[in-house]
DNA sequence: AACTATTCATAACA
DNA sequence: TTGTTATGAATAGTT
């Protein structure tokens, strides 16, 4: 179809073969739309030109990624599936890791027990009573941590309380010697509520909320 | 390009259509070798008829998954990573709760509770001590399982017994009558032990390994 | 499925 | 590239 007959092998001429890919890309992707139009037919039609220029037809009725799923579907070919696969197995494994710890965490909350012998029953018990006694002396650890907090700041309210009484004596020595008259006796209970303002040196305690 | 002149619109007359396919599909797949061959072309040609019947040709030079590879890196366009990514954020979600059940068993059974603060530890506490509750009681009903069935067989077993005594004096009887000599007062306890063989029937507590 | 009158696509050329 | 055109190919309607 042209001037003359041509062989179906390599054009060698470059400008020649890419001139002939040009009007033939046109050519193919017009029968490409004039199938689908005529025929109602679904086509996926994608061109790289041998300098790798990308040309692509596909029908309107569909999409590409349709087309390649319905070509699974149909050849039952792997397109992309080594890596799909790999993901989908991987969901797999962690989906029934998901269910064993579920069941593990239900039966060690006590519930859905009624399917369990008497062996697993006893075995879930040990669990809880070995995690309560770890959970207790953690508990234990706690309170003697209060108790020697507590301790500390008592004692920290003792020297405070001393220091106070020490300044005040030396204010009131002060002042009786300056003009001979002083409050002598103050309350230092007056200090007392600043003493008591320090706060207690352990942030975990409040921040892990 | 034929008898007549056709407008590009679908044709009505199916038998028409199917034809009409039938013979444009062999062309355009004539079409498409050609231009692989003419010009060093990477084809890929993906046809389904309105029926649904596939078609392929793609150039011997390449693959599908090539093609679509190349189609991919130079339309920037997502072609089956749309379900890939749903499967990934799927993964990541079950991961994320898996991750979630695992510290609360770790927490259940007294492991890694060094980072808790107290109301934590007391919320872990509850739910162990709750647990335990529960699984008490389903023991306490094992329990009282065993303790009827072991009533019932020991209830079984004196009907035994006694029925076992009534045969041997009627036996008994019977030879005395007959030969005016016989076994009286044969001790019934050779057959204890037939009667204890006799198992108890509760399924339940040996299959449930 | 084969035929064939036509239209269409395009090879060579500009 | 794009356009022109002579020619071979594709195919619509028919058998």
């Amino acid at each position: 179809m042209g001037r003359g007959k041509i062989e179906i092998k390599r054009i060698e001429n470059p400008t020649n073969r890419q001139v002939t890919y040009s009007k033939r890309k046109n050519g193919i992707l017009k029968k490409a739309m004039e199938l689908t139009v005529l025929c109602e037919a679904k086509v996926s039609l994608i061109l790289f030109s041998s300098s790798g220029k990308l040309s692509e037809y596909c029908s309107p009725s569909t999409t590409l990624p349709e087309v390649l799923s319905k070509y699974q579907t149909s050849t039952g070919k792997r397109l992309w599936d080594a890596k799909h696969e790999l993901l989908s197995k991987e969901l797999e494994r962690i989906k029934k890791e998901n269910d064993r710890m579920q069941i593990e965490l239900w039966h060690l909350k006590g519930e859905d027990v009624d399917t369990l012998n008497h062996i697993q029953l006893q075995t879930i018990e040990e669990a809880l009573e070995n995690g309560l006694t770890k959970v207790h002396a953690k508990e234990m650890e706690f309170f003697q941590m209060l108790k020697k907090n507590e301790r500390m700041l008592e004692e920290e309210n003792k020297r405070l309380v001393y220091i106070l009484q020490q300044q005040m004596a030396t204010e009131d020595n002060l002042r009786e010697a300056e003009n001979g008259y002083g409050q002598k006796g103050r309350d230092c209970n007056s200090y007392m509520p600043f003493a008591f303002r320090l706060q207690p040196v352990q942030p975990n305690l409040q921040d892990n909320k």
